[in-house]
RNA sequence: GCGCAGUUAGCUCAGUUGGAUAGAGCGUUGGCCUCCGGAGCCAAAGGCCGCAAGUUCGAUUCUUGCACUGCGCGCCA
């Protein structure tokens, strides 16, 4: 059990002998200055004016009962306005490495989502072009998201989103059209007459590639119709960069589960039954030709369109139906990732989400910024439709899918990123991924050799070390961050921040490395206490290696 | 003009339900034994937490105003 859970039900019990209930904004952590003992709590100082006593007076009161509740408790300290400050003795740190052992890779689970669904929908890119780096950030921190939020118990669904029934298909489409005539027109010596490329076309030469594979697999595809060109382009120019974008997802270890088709979703018809169901609650009203939905009824600033006047569909109108799906699914909690630059579409978003009949909670976007790719601290532009972008293979080709992700998600979601390709290059705490995977190589690596030199007593005798011999306060502080690591894997799926693990590992990293420049851990002449320090350090590992995986990031035995 | 986010050490950033002397890395300066992997460790310097009021025992955290930065504000997606 987690120490803060061990010292509330404590606490609890006491309280309630006094008569009073566990007051709601008490709080159980870490004090920041480790000299004021393992766990900080406040209730007497919270509790002092429904009992009407002084914060101190109450604070000794509890202090003195709880040092006779339990021999886990080591010293209960009062210290200035009313805090209690606990200490617990070296045994109740040392069973947490019979805790990691016993949970493995599951250490960490825990209870907030056990009996929900959850769905994380996340990079749902349109096929008109490949990944670039924004789009890695939001497959990074979906995809991390989807592994936390599984761990937190929660059933998880990745969903990919693909807009394939708007107009951006049709320009794709058209893009790849003109291009195959230009092509044509060059084979017959007729180039100098071809009309510019238009603007609003995708520019990137991935659109000339796809062209060419085309028209040599069917010459004649420049003699068909337009409109009929136009289709067949846009079907294998779709297929062509699907399979890319696929490719791409799969290198940077991010994995959907279901991939949605918007043209599916229209094709159903279920755009009309959601567009009905709104007139049917009297959200949807007709004027000026166009139907609207009165989104200002739930607090956006003005009511937004459904059907154009032309009679098309908007985007929204869609994404309703989309939504109101994924709730017919049963999901409990629906996450959509978005770029930043979409912010201002969520209050209609929300206001969608109540007129299906759903709670607020039952909707979260988590937004992430832009990325600003630099090289060597300076710019390098990024544009789909100028076709200037570094792209999230190229990306990975020079970095490294393990960097990248680090480095994506050791930020808040919705701060900006600059992230310099000469930067996540380099081995240093600039650049921490590797401050994290050496600790874990570092321990297989003391493994290793404690093997060869046949002073592993642990590992010949099962795992039966005796834990009381770790007693150096650096032994004391990587098991106090073990028993952290569940507390902090409930809290980052809590608040959907997967930055929290990065920044615990990073903790957990510098604590290894430090009790590992001090202590000689293998000791030919003490096997005992060899012993003992191994088993610890793997159960550090299989922290550090349960919190690399909710990143998506290895853990390597040797680098 | 309106809305949303942000402003913390020279740089890049943590700090979520209000807590004790505000943290980390990089960079700078100075150290680390013929020893388990130096992609490491130790130490020092470095701060009006954007500014100003308010709320209370207590504010980087909550409220309001202001300044600056970014992004949005379409019958686009």
């Amino acid at each position: 059990m987690r120490a803060s859970e061990h010292l509330r039900t404590l606490l609890q019990t006491i309280i309630a002998e006094l008569g009073f209930a566990w007051p709601a904004k008490a709080t159980i952590e870490p004090p920041k200055d480790k000299r004021h003992g393992d766990l900080a709590a406040n209730c007497a100082l919270v509790l002092a004016k429904e009992a009407d006593k002084n914060p101190r007076q109450l604070a000794e009161e509890l202090a003195a009962k709880l040092r006779a509740s339990s021999p886990s408790i080591a010293e209960v300290a009062v210290a200035g306005p009313g805090f209690l400050n606990v200490t617990f003795s070296p045994a109740f740190w040392q069973g947490k490495v019979a805790e990691v052992e016993r949970t493995g890779e599951r250490f960490g689970a825990s209870a907030l989502g056990v009996g929900k669904k959850a769905q994380v929908e996340f990079v749902s890119a349109n096929p008109t072009g490949p990944l670039h780096i924004g789009h890695g950030r939001g497959a990074a921190v979906g995809d991390s998201l989807v592994r936390i939020l599984r761990l937190a118990g929660y059933e998880t669904e990745a969903e990919y989103y693909i807009n394939d029934a708007g107009k951006q298909m049709h320009t794709l489409g058209r893009s790849v059209w003109l291009r195959a005539r230009e092509l044509a027109a060059a084979q017959n010596g007729a180039a100098a007459l071809r009309p510019p490329f238009p603007e609003d076309c995708y520019q990137g030469e991935y659109i000339i590639d796809i062209a060419r594979d085309m028209l040599a697999a069917n010459p004649a595809l420049t003699g068909l119709p337009e409109a009929d060109g136009i289709d067949a382009c846009y079907e294998y120019g779709m297929k062509v960069i699907f399979d890319g974008i696929r490719q791409d997802l799969a290198d940077f270890q991010v994995t959907h589960d279901v991939w949605f088709s918007e043209r599916g979703l229209v094709e159903r018809g279920s755009v009309e039954k959601t567009l009905a169901m709104l007139r049917g609650t009297g959200h949807a009203f007709e004027e000026d030709g166009a139907l609207w939905f009165n989104t200002t009824a739930f607090g956006d600033d003005k009511n937004r369109v459904l059907r154009k006047s032309d009679g098309s569909l908007t985007y929204f109108a869609s994404d309703i139906a989309y939504h109101a799906d994924k709730y017919a699914r049963g999901f409990d909690l629906v996450i959509d990732v978005w770029g930043a630059d979409h912010h201002g579409y969520i209050p209609r978003m929300r206001a969608a989400i109540a007129a299906l009949g759903q709670q607020q909670s039952a909707f979260e976007v988590i937004l992430v910024q832009l990325v600003n790719l630099l090289r060597e601290g300076e710019q390098i532009a990024m544009s789909t439709r100028a076709g200037t972008f570094e792209t999230l293979a190229d990306v990975l080709q020079e970095v490294g899918t393990d960097a990248a992700r680090f480095m994506f998600l050791s930020r808040k979601s919705d701060s900006k990123l600059d992230f310099d390709l000469a930067l996540v290059k380099q081995r240093t705490m600039d650049n921490p991924v590797y401050y994290v995977q050496y600790a874990h190589a570092r321990v297989e690596a003391l493994h290793r050799r404690a093997a060869e030199r046949g002073i592993d007593a642990a590992a010949r005798a099962g795992n039966d070390a005796d834990l009381a011999l770790l007693v150096e306060s650096a032994e004391l502080d990587l098991l106090r961050l073990l028993d952290r690591f569940p507390q902090v894997a409930e809290d980052a799926a809590a608040n959907l921040a997967p930055h929290f693990i990065s920044y615990y590992l990073m903790e957990l990293a510098g604590v290894l490395h430090h009790y590992y420049a001090a202590h000689q851990i293998l000791d030919a002449n003490n096997p005992a206490l060899t012993s003992a320090r191994l088993r610890l350090l793997r159960a550090v590992a299989q922290a550090l290696k349960n919190g690399l995986a909710l990143l998506g990031v290895s853990a390597p035995d040797s680098m």
